[in-house]
DNA sequence: CGAAAAGTTGATTGTCTTCAAAACTGGTGG
DNA sequence: CCACCAGTTTTGAAGACAATCAACTTTTCG
């Protein structure tokens, strides 16, 4: 928003020794099943994590590219940004999802990566990827899989933004973000938005204010209740409901 | 949309033998630089070609996965559908490019690929294809290029939906239309739209009439002319200026 | 504490959708 | 070869939904 906090970080701003092998987050962002020795050789692979303080970039679009990141804490916006000026929201990241595959076609990163809260990324090297997921299958079909579920989840998106009406944008959106985080083992009826209305509003393809009339609105009906950016879902079924109903078959 | 013609193809439909080495589409859908060798193992995996009738689907969501296609001739549309009968197509495909990535994650597909006019596709297996790259660099690198293309792409179609008004939708999609099939060789200011209206609107998120009544307007206003699917663009600088004015910076 | 950012709410406007009717196209069978 | 018919496209009129403009409140953070 603010063209002065354009600081993306720099060559090695806070980079830590790390190993995936004892982390709890490994089945979320690494394949299953890998033996001792494969795992240590990812570890050498992905050896430093990279802070990144809330509101700063993690890459920006026209950087060069040389890495996917693994979200460890933190949440992050992913945003593309047209030549004119608009922008939209792609996606919002949070622990052990993947970010920066934008970057492999050119050489070159094409969406900023933000962080909505102070965060911590295990760093991938690309190259070094590469060459690991020629020796180990597993993870040369895991790298597949994760690019190919960014294309899944994408074409959710469009569905959303070429076929839903408000109420049932920011209803899916809810119910994206509690079914993600409770596969991370938090509440499935409370959460906290790290993201403004204006950020949601950027992916959904709303204007801000309607967010914020949407949010009202199902507070009054009593489906959620809504205190700032603390949403508790109080009837997740008429949730769910409104997905399922109205659809204009086209 | 007419229910009756559910007909994807069963295992081997129309299939015929030949070689990536001495394809005019290799530029397209194959990395540069292989040596003769390389190629020919390529020739060994890509084996089968196969004809998919206009109308007919090449797959279907749910359909196991099993193979990437490259589309040598013809046009298709992908398109997602959800549970309650809504669908939004995700994109049209033509010569040199590539689908069935959406299948990679969970081992089936989880949209459709319908061909919009006659077409052949190459059958690329995919776990020869994963073998392969694990010894052809350049494959491997190729693949993750083709995927992470596709997200860029996808993270396009979610700015012009989420940011884009009627007009610059349309805009947007004929101007990526001409230049996709001047790269081909094919005119840069006539073209033949190989969809429907109905097509054009579900990926543009609007309704068919909208689709028409821009076209309409387009036309009144001198910058292309239609006559139904025949499309000539008169003024491409002023199509090219919709895109980049009006700008709701958000 | 105070300024800036974020969020809410109301009134009005604009764009796109919906509903409807008519014209056109292309393919099929008599 | 022509007539016919389903699918497609165009166009008009009315209505709906979200955007815009604006004022105000609340929260956050230096």
């Amino acid at each position: 928003m603010s063209p002065a906090s354009r600081d993306s970080a720099p060559s090695l701003p806070h980079s830590i020794k790390v190993a995936c092998s004892n982390c709890s987050l490994r089945e979320l962002c690494m394949p299953v099943g890998l033996s001792d020795d494969e795992l240590a050789r990812i570890d050498a692979v992905i050896s430093t994590r990279r802070r990144v303080k809330r509101k700063t970039a993690l890459f920006r679009s026209g950087e060069k590219f040389h890495a996917l990141y693994a979200i460890r804490t933190g949440t992050f916006k992913t945003c593309v940004n047209a030549e004119d000026g608009r922008d939209q929201v792609t996606g919002f990241q949070m622990a052990g999802e993947i970010v920066g595959l934008d970057g492999i076609v050119n050489d070159q990163h094409t969406c900023d990566a933000v962080a909505l809260e102070d965060a911590e990324v295990c760093v991938m090297p690309f190259d070094r990827i590469g060459e690991l997921s020629r020796e180990v299958g597993a993870l040369q079909h895991h790298l597949h899989r994760v690019m190919s579920r960014e294309i899944v989840r994408e074409h959710g998106v469009m569905l959303l933004l070429g076929t839903m009406r408000a109420e049932e944008r920011l209803a899916a959106f809810l119910l994206n973000l509690v079914q993600r985080l409770q596969a991370r083992g938090f509440s499935r009826s409370e959460l906290v938005l790290r993201m403004t209305r204006q950020e949601i509003g950027s992916y959904l393809g709303l204007k801000l204010e309607t967010v914020s009339r949407t949010f009202s609105r199902f507070a009054e009906e009593g489906m959620i209740e809504v205190h700032q950016r603390h949403v508790r879902i109080v009837d997740i079924e008429r949730l769910r409901g409104l997905l399922s109903q109205p659809g204009s078959p086209m």
